[in-house]
DNA sequence: GTGAAAGCGCTAACAT
DNA sequence: ATGTTAGCGCTTTCAC
């Protein structure tokens, strides 16, 4: 009886006799269906499968993220493979390849590459793809981001308000976008405020914690060193802190980090972040990708999920007296 | 031509002017072969993917075994399907079963049943299944878990070793293996080293961190309370850390936690933990689960991750002084 | 070196 | 209410 497919997938006309007895003989069987034999035939394709990309599961931003698409997807039995980039271009080349040959419905990315153009056959083909966290470029597409230069410019102009005025940015590498977004933010804020940015620490390049700490101990030990630092990423804040620490200055050197940290409310002093959401944007991009599948052809869309400044101490603390820039 | 699969495939005996023709077509139609209607007919019948089940992929732990995993699957062209389990029978099944359905072919899982039965038909029809964390109830599968009773027996021993002899077990909901397990590890800790252990405060059920936050609060509030308190889990340490806090007797009381917990080094004082090391723990399961797919056969193994004592200060804390109960 | 035929496990479209 | 035929995109087998 090829009546079985009626009945393992619910659909009506089938007497309750055969029905009962497929069921018995697919428990004893312990028979699970093939999706993708299925899928083959079936007329929406549909993998019920989507790609997710990531900087890392292994990055509490990213376990957010995930986790919020996994719970979206969930809802829709939908399964998810996901994948780490490690900000390298043929990871995510190779990573979105091996999504794509897996035939998935849709794919959420993080990315790297300068353009996102080998992208364009399969969104004519009709995949639908959202960008997390950075925004695509050579390629239009729905994106879910934080405001990154508007998060940086109110960790600036915190430490502005406080009477900072020999501010340092330390960030990462200027190919990620949303480093490149920072650092404007944190530029132009400083700009608004009429304080000169040409001899102000910028320092890029720094992509985890020890790079992040050796560059401050650089800094602190150089002419002229700044009265508060932005730190613009988790891991590049993780490395100042520690710096800091080793220094004995975490008490007289305000820090603002972009990017929330576990236990950072339990420091001293505690951690000032701008923080962002994560779950809220796995949340909604995975709601554009099923959106897209439901058939929703509306232009795409930019959506900008908002930061806030977290005040926990560390920056509120004051430049030394008396010798104010002004 | 249906030469096209040898093309594609990199078979021998096609030439080379073929090769280019097939390949510049593939180009110009932005081809990528369909794994899974390939599999269906192929002799190994492998999809070149694993279901990976961990307790949460918003949770460090589960985050550092998921990479590892990757890592290991991304050698083999193998991608992962990850779910997240919330410590509930239910969603449990229904991840396996969504995993077969797919016919993943592996799985790594931990799981929250009372027992794994379920899996037996899958297991004979020769999927390999590793259980990471927690071991198998019900039957019998590759492990790979820290040694639990063990890594809380050191914990206990610590605290011992610095004088305290009333010491508090806070932990997770018993249904949990290894929260059993560290329960254990601490109650015959206590016993070798002849310290009654009847009225010793054992709370268990915590499984958040306010949870954890309120028990403390309620426990350091009634008659007789610990000198020293040794927290089975992550979360559980986060919320007594914070109680701790609240009472001001961060300084005053021993702690001592099963699993490091980001920035535990930079509070003050530092937490001492028990580490476990889940990057290990992932790396051996895809290890195991690759091995069995290449055809080994040995008997199922449990393989058992060493913990390590970290000592940061607050493990160190002596009880106060001339009120020795010892 | 190339291709034609059959079939993997399922569902679509039609019988009956 | 049930069955039949064809075909999804590929690989296998075997023929040329």
């Amino acid at each position: 009886m090829k009546t079985v497919s009626r009945v393992i997938n619910g659909e009506p006309n089938v007497s309750a006799a055969t029905i009962a007895k497929v069921n018995a003989a697919a428990r004893t069987l312990d028979y699970q269906p093939d999706v993708h034999a299925g899928n083959l035939r079936r007329a929406d394709g549909r993998t019920r499968t989507l790609g997710l990309l990531v900087g890392s599961v292994d990055n509490p931003f990213a376990g957010a993220v995930h986790r919020a698409v996994e719970d979206a997807a969930l809802a829709r039995g939908v399964a998810v493979f996901a994948s780490s980039l490690d900000d390298d271009p043929t990871r995510e080349q190779e990573a979105v390849s091996a999504f794509l040959r897996r035939r998935v419905d849709g794919l959420i990315l993080t990315t790297v590459t300068e353009s996102q153009d080998y992208l364009a056959p399969e969104l004519r083909r009709g995949t639908p793809v959202v960008f997390v966290d950075r925004e695509p470029a050579g390629i239009t597409s729905d994106s879910v981001v934080s405001d990154n230069a508007e998060g940086a410019a109110l960790a600036t102009r915190h430490l502005l308000e406080h009477g900072h005025r020999r501010v340092a940015y330390l960030g990462d590498r200027p190919v990620i976008q949303t480093a490149r977004e920072r650092r404007r933010g944190f530029l132009e804020e400083l700009g608004r405020a009429g304080v000169a940015t040409r001899d102000l620490p910028v320092i890029e390049g720094l992509h985890d914690a020890e790079s992040a700490r050796t560059a401050t101990l650089a800094l602190f030990d150089a002419p002229n060193p700044p009265t508060a630092v932005f730190s613009s990423q988790n891991l590049v804040s993780l490395g100042v802190i520690h710096a800091l620490r080793e220094l004995g200055r975490h008490r007289e050197i305000a820090l603002v980090g972009f990017d929330d940290l576990p236990l950072a409310d339990l420091l001293d002093p505690g951690i000032t972040v701008v923080a962002q959401d994560p779950q809220q944007i796995g949340r909604i991009a995975a709601e554009r990708v099923f959106a897209r599948l439901d058939g929703d052809t509306s232009p795409a869309a930019r959506t900008i999920v908002p930061t806030r400044l977290i005040e926990r101490g560390s920056g509120e603390i004051a430049p030394p007296t008396g010798r104010l820039i002004a």
